[in-house]
DNA sequence: TTATATGATTCGAC
DNA sequence: GTCGAATCATATAA
């Protein structure tokens, strides 16, 4: 930087009666140091940030006064800023109500930061013209130096700066509070309804065996437990929180199988029963309408179930009929489903552990399977596929699974499973 | 008040 | 990027 002109050791004293008329370079590069900020930077004057390095406490806290949307630009920066810090958060779309709280109170501390800035810009300046005024003063009966006037703004500046130091130090520490209790995820965690979490079960025990739902699968399952909660509490459930709760489900559901296996029957038994209503719906449908038509489909199909996979079939019967969880290898269990074929050619199930209602609901089922043509084939077919799920390393294996099958629960258009994993 | 359930986050592996 | 695993923090049941 070009260094300024050397200026008069006594310019003051030289230009008693008024400072501006006789000095206005220096008096400028004065105000300059006084307030860089305000000063026209076009003198290409030297600012106080030449004579300090810029500290690098005060640099962080107007980084990050920045990066919240409290200092910097006007345009939107608070609201902008909030999207970003509930983006960085976690949170989406949801609870837009505590988000709108959360921008309304970022406001509020950007305008009592800019209130209080002001304040203190405004009593530095003045409290410096007060210092010149009282150097003018001085400068009649002794000589200052031009030297002795940047020390005294020097100390000016350190004072007040210190000051803003503490105001944007207190300021972060209000935005990190507010940030901590409107935007921590885990602050705000609500539980699920009961129906977004009925819709995710179903999914994840008619997918036992490979409870991975694919992007399009996690997105559709969030829109259906959203509608159903909207309905209730008026929250929504994202696509990350349908993966954090299969993550979470899928590791405490292998952490402890049994604990989870009154629950797996229940929604095999629920599953059954919408496979009996289908099953009876397909039917009627084919005896009314077209009894020439060939079962070898073995296709059960209403609005949102379908049928038409070996694999499928063999989950859902092996479920049914041995009061396992799915196909999981449970310990003792053999090959279930062998077993559970067993079961279902002779007269007597091996389901003990599922419960009465679920046995009358087997017994519904096997009545409705019983009418349709196809079943003897599906029975055929479903050798082919022995019971797979956990491995014996305790992970999800993906034996012989096709790639395109279909859950028990899928209809044309429904959610599909992620084969890939 | 305590124990348990549960949603979210973090971290390392792939 | 997703995953499992461990963990945290809160909600809820006992």
């Amino acid at each position: 930087m070009a260094r300024r002109a050397p200026i008069c050791h006594n310019y003051l004293a030289q230009g008693r009666n008024d400072i501006g008329e006789t000095t206005p370079i220096e008096y400028a590069q004065v105000l300059a140091m006084i307030m860089p900020s305000t000063f026209s930077p076009g003198l290409s004057i030297r600012g106080a940030q030449e004579e300090d390095p810029p500290d690098p406490q005060l640099m962080r806290l107007d980084n990050m006064l920045l990066a919240e949307g409290v200092s910097g630009p006007e345009k939107g920066g608070g609201s902008a800023a909030a999207a970003a810090a509930a983006a960085a958060a976690g949170g989406a779309a949801d609870n837009s109500i505590e988000h709108s709280d959360y921008r309304a109170k970022l406001t509020q501390i950007r305008q009592i930061y800019h209130t209080e800035l002001e304040k203190y810009e405004q009593a530095c300046n003045e409290f410096t013209t007060h210092v010149m005024n009282l150097l003018r003063e001085q400068s009649r009966t002794r000589p200052i130096s031009p030297k002795e006037i940047e020390r005294m703004v020097g100390i000016i500046h350190r004072k007040f700066s210190s000051i803003q130091m503490q105001l944007k130090q207190s300021t972060c520490e209000a935005v990190m509070i507010l940030r901590s209790r409107f935007l921590d995820a885990r602050r705000k965690r609500r539980n699920f309804s009961k129906q977004a979490t009925e819709i995710l079960n179903e999914y994840f025990y008619s997918h036992l065996s490979n409870p991975y739902p694919s992007e399009e699968a996690k997105e559709e399952l969030a829109k259906k437990c959203s509608i159903t909660v909207s309905q209730g509490v008026g929250s929504t459930i994202t696509v990350s929180q349908v993966s954090n709760w299969f993550g979470n489900k899928r590791i405490r559901y292998k952490k402890n199988i049994g604990k989870f296996q009154e629950e797996a029957n229940l929604y095999a038994a629920k599953t059954a029963v919408t496979a009996a209503h289908a099953a009876a719906a397909a039917v009627q449908n084919s005896q009314t309408n077209s009894p020439t038509t060939p079962n070898s489909g073995f296709q059960m199909k209403d609005e949102e179930f379908q049928l038409d996979s070996a694999e499928s079939k063999n989950t859902l019967l092996t479920n049914m009929f041995t009061g396992s969880s799915g196909s999981f290898n449970l310990p003792n269990s053999g090959d279930i489903g062998f077993l559970s074929m067993q079961s279902l050619n002779g007269d007597s199930y091996q389901g003990a552990q599922v419960g009465a209602n679920v046995q009358s609901q087997v017994d519904t089922l096997r009545h409705v399977i019983s009418q349709t043509a196809g079943y003897s084939d599906a029975l055929a077919v479903n050798t082919m596929y022995s019971p797979h799920g956990l491995s014996a390393n305790g992970g999800w294996q993906d034996a012989t699974t096709p790639s395109s099958v279909i859950s028990p629960t899928e209809g044309p258009g429904s959610v599909h499973s992620d084969t890939s994993n």
